[in-house]
RNA sequence: GGAGAAAUGGCAGAGUGGUCGAUUGCGGCGGUCUUGAAAACCGUUGUCCGGGCGACUGGACCGGGGGUUCGAAUCCCUCUUUCUCCGCCA
């Protein structure tokens, strides 16, 4: 969410940059600077008749103790009428209110100046590129059926318990899970995150927080007997953390990550290009998380990509890095750097992280603020999350480029976590 | 799941209808003293929204929401959470 002061101070260029995101915020934005006006309006005027009613209870308070209780029955007499203004002031004041915050919800963060225009992920900055394609021997085949061939993924028996989309990882395949999880948490707390374990459903504060509520409640799984919601990623417990809590400034940028199941319905986005791990309704994912000073937030991103492309590095995956386009970013990010990996087997880029900066959008919703040394002011504090890195394509593309005649062979660094050398 | 008790500022803990945003202690910050530190003493110390160039000033908030009243931290309703006892249990 938008600062409502951001509005009121730069109207005009925050329309003109969420030009960049396609989006036409003229008519919110004159909406929201129209219901401010009246919200202050409708304040300033429920305040004074408010001080007014408290000074004269005040009065009346007196009166009574010095027992001129007639002059305390006339006065209180007198305040109904005012106290009905009163009431119809602040009914007011609130909707207004209310209504303002529903239009300002309704307004995307502001693209970073380095954002470039565009439509659709064609457009997308191809920032730089690493690791080699491999040459696959005759015959080679897409994960879904190497998964079968050597046992180690089942989607049947995934239906068979739950239904599609949530599958069953078997002997070498588990074991692969678990040791890409420990690697990539292992690597996390060398680059000096802090582990945390959270809990994978959270209430609706949390998912308000963080943004996924209201706008995209049909994206969750949701507990109705409890009114929970199933995490889609460890970003809504592990920012939300944060929530109505003031940091100091000497604390930034706080790092922490976690390892959690993901739960995504997807509602609508099945068909082709999804199949096999590609896009799942549960997947496994490590998230880094920083909370940053405003000066200082884009170091963090920089920060953050660098270690991301470490991990493609070291499982000697075929990447690429690039940065989105105004078209292609999300609703609530400043700037978004995608890590795609190449699937020799599909002959195609597999999104493996995002990796954003989310300025202060989120931390308003927040409310996570921080504070100079000695300052008497709180300022929104920057957050940023990335996937580091989701499991499911990183096994898709791990199986597919690694396949031999004779096995899938691991990448080096694996191998002490997986405890074998070859799926064969 | 059953019965009972409770929720107040960073923490501890007063306050049961009338200048209470809230006594006090601890912690934090600033100062005096000291070569420095400690101790002692003095001062200061919540958040949010308005008005004003500013000095300053109005309002809201005592777990959340609603109600009674001229007036609510204090009374009532409701939800949530915590604690104690019983039951169950990885």
């Amino acid at each position: 969410m938008l600062t409502i002061n951001l509005i009121r101070e730069q109207a005009s260029s925050v329309i003109e940059r969420l030009k960049i995101k396609n989006f036409d915020a003229t008519e919110i934005v004159g909406n929201v600077l129209d219901l401010d006006r009246r919200r202050r309006e409708l304040q300033t005027e429920s305040d004074s008749i408010q001080a007014e009613l408290n000074s004269l209870s005040r009065e009346i308070g007196s009166m009574m103790k010095e027992g001129r209780k007639d002059e305390a029955e006339a006065a209180r007499r007198g305040i109904g009428a005012m106290k009905d203004k009163q009431k119809q002031l602040a009914d007011t004041l609130e909707e207004v209110t209310r209504k303002m915050q529903d239009e300002l919800v309704r307004l995307p963060n502001l693209p970073h100046t380095l954002v470039t225009p565009g439509r659709s992920a064609e457009e997308n900055v191809v920032v730089r590129s690493g690791g080699v394609v491999p040459e696959l021997h005759a015959g080679a085949v897409p994960h879904w059926d190497l998964i079968k061939k050597y046992d180690i993924i089942d989607f049947d028996l995934g239906i068979k318990i739950t239904g599609a989309g949530f599958p069953v990882y078997k002997g070498k395949g588990a074991r692969l899970q678990r040791a890409l999880i420990n690697f990539f948490l292992d690597e996390g707390e060398k680059a000096g995150y802090r582990e945390i374990e959270p809990p994978i459903v959270v209430n609706e504060d949390s998912g308000f927080g963080t943004g996924q509520l209201p706008d995209k409640e049909g994206q969750m799984y949701h507990v109705g007997i409890d009114n929970l919601y199933m995490i889609p990623t460890a970003e809504v417990p592990i920012t939300n953390i944060y929530r109505d809590v003031i940091l100091d400034a000497a604390e930034l940028p706080v790092r922490n990550m976690g390892y959690t199941p993901c739960f995504r319905r997807e509602a609508g986005s099945w068909g082709a290009h999804v199949r096999g791990l590609n896009r799942l309704h549960q997947f496994d994912k490590v998230e880094i998380v920083q909370i940053a000073h405003p000066d200082r937030s884009y170091d963090s991103l920089e920060e953050m990509v660098s270690h991301v492309e470490s991990l493609l590095v070291k499982l000697e995956l075929p990447y690429r890095i690039v940065r989105l386009c105004g078209g292609d970013m999300s609703f609530t990010s400043a700037m978004t750097y995608d890590f795609e990996v190449w699937s020799a087997a599909q002959q195609r880029w597999l999104e493996v992280s995002s990796t954003s900066n989310f300025e202060a959008f989120q931390a308003n919703r927040l409310k996570c603020r921080f504070r100079e040394k000695g300052a008497k002011q709180t300022t929104l504090c920057h957050t940023l999350n990335g996937s580091a890195l989701a499991l499911p394509r990183i096994v898709a593309a791990l199986l597919e480029n690694n396949q031999t005649p004779e096995g899938i062979k691991m990448p080096a660094i694996l191998v002490p976590y997986t405890g074998f050398a070859l799926i064969s």
